[in-house]
DNA sequence: TTCAATTTGCTAGTTGTCCAACAAGTAACT
DNA sequence: AGTTACTTGTTGGACAACTAGCAAATTGAA
């Protein structure tokens, strides 16, 4: 069914064992978000999910806000990575936009761990947590990224003049925003054509 | 502390008093949710503040997931309601879209029991309950609509024929999606702004 | 041995559900 | 009309299932 992350070989220093461990709770706790939804993610499952018990990510982590919290900031972390591609620096305007868009897409169509982001992101909506405002920095960040192409694309002169590039930024955050929220809602959903026709649309919405 | 709904009138027939508490016990779990996130809204905090006990709920709606289909669907009802007015249907099909965007921004800002809607998507979304499929189904409506809207405005010529209109009401959606969990993660975002500009710049992008 | 990592027993608190008692409304009968 | 039997709406105690957090015990590494 899912990766069962054998922790058998724990014959290492105390630090890597340390680290081993503090991954696979954190690993366990994303998957379990993903198959069975945030609710199911107590210490008990996370525990048993990655081979330990059920008392070793209080130990961690201090708290479940505190292990939430962390796998937050880890995602967090590797959506960024993710975002951080070559093609957007080189790029023209236009095209860097379109290439963060598609690079968006497809982390969140086939990276499994992207979903646990989203998931723990409307669980903080849903609870009115205090983690909402970790995710609307984030959010925040990501619009001024795609801003910051679209002003680059007006530059360069590939990118329409009268667009106003806060506007579309956010526009097009709310877009991919959307997208990955109808994408947890109806998990069958195929991304490809979306992500394809999603492209193309905007190339000629937003191309000078 | 909160309004308490005074139900003191109850001298009326018993479909009324039936009638009264339920849309008490629906109303109170709305604001609940909307004031202090889904999880603050259990069967004992709704009963106090509907002015009713906490067994009433169970009663009347058979179980927690009852009540909360129950209210799920009386507030896609409200938004369709709030969704079907006269000038979408007499506009062009460009301002018949951006009208349906206005109009959806617009409910989203000033009514209270819609963020509620959103809240309880969110965490459909979050808790990966069977409830998704009924955002999904609702949301794939609004969509089909807007599909619509822009191929009717293609035939009049007013929206760029070069517009795959699946696509582009999947976008608009989407960001509507999307702008809707914006405004949960940091209420104190202000909408009238970001409606216009969003509005003339998907009127730049779309129009023929 | 010594210290860190991990486990396990325990506690306190919360929540949905069930159900038997109670109260308010309705209908029947005189 | 007024009294009585019946129905329906509402309450609140009891219960069982869970869960996070804590602290002492145990295991593993150095």
């Amino acid at each position: 069914m899912t990766s069962p992350v054998s922790p058998l070989t724990n014959r290492r220093t105390q630090a890597t064992r340390r680290d081993r461990s503090e991954q696979g709770l954190l690993a366990a706790a994303a998957d379990l978000i993903v198959e069975r939804g945030l609710a199911s993610a107590t210490f008990e499952n996370i525990g048993v999910r990655a081979g330990y018990s059920r008392g070793l990510a209080t130990q961690k982590f201090g708290s479940k806000q505190g292990m939430i919290e962390h796998l937050i900031l880890r995602l967090q972390t590797r959506l960024q990575h993710l975002l951080d591609d070559r093609h957007i620096e080189a790029a023209s305007g236009l095209e860097a936009t379109l290439a963060f868009i598609d690079i968006y897409l497809r982390s969140l169509a086939e990276d499994r761990k992207m979903r646990a982001y989203f998931i723990l992101l409307a669980g903080a909506v849903a609870e009115a947590s205090g983690q909402r405002a970790l995710f609307a920095a984030a959010h925040a960040d990501v619009e001024r990224r795609i801003e910051a192409m679209l002003q680059r694309g007006q530059v360069e002169g590939n990118v329409r003049g009268g667009i106003n590039p806060d506007a579309a930024a956010l526009m097009i955050g709310s877009m991919l925003f959307g997208l990955s929220m109808q994408i947890l809602l109806d998990p069958d959903l195929d991304l490809d054509p979306i992500r394809e026709t999603s492209l193309s649309t905007l190339r000629l919405s937003f191309q000078a």
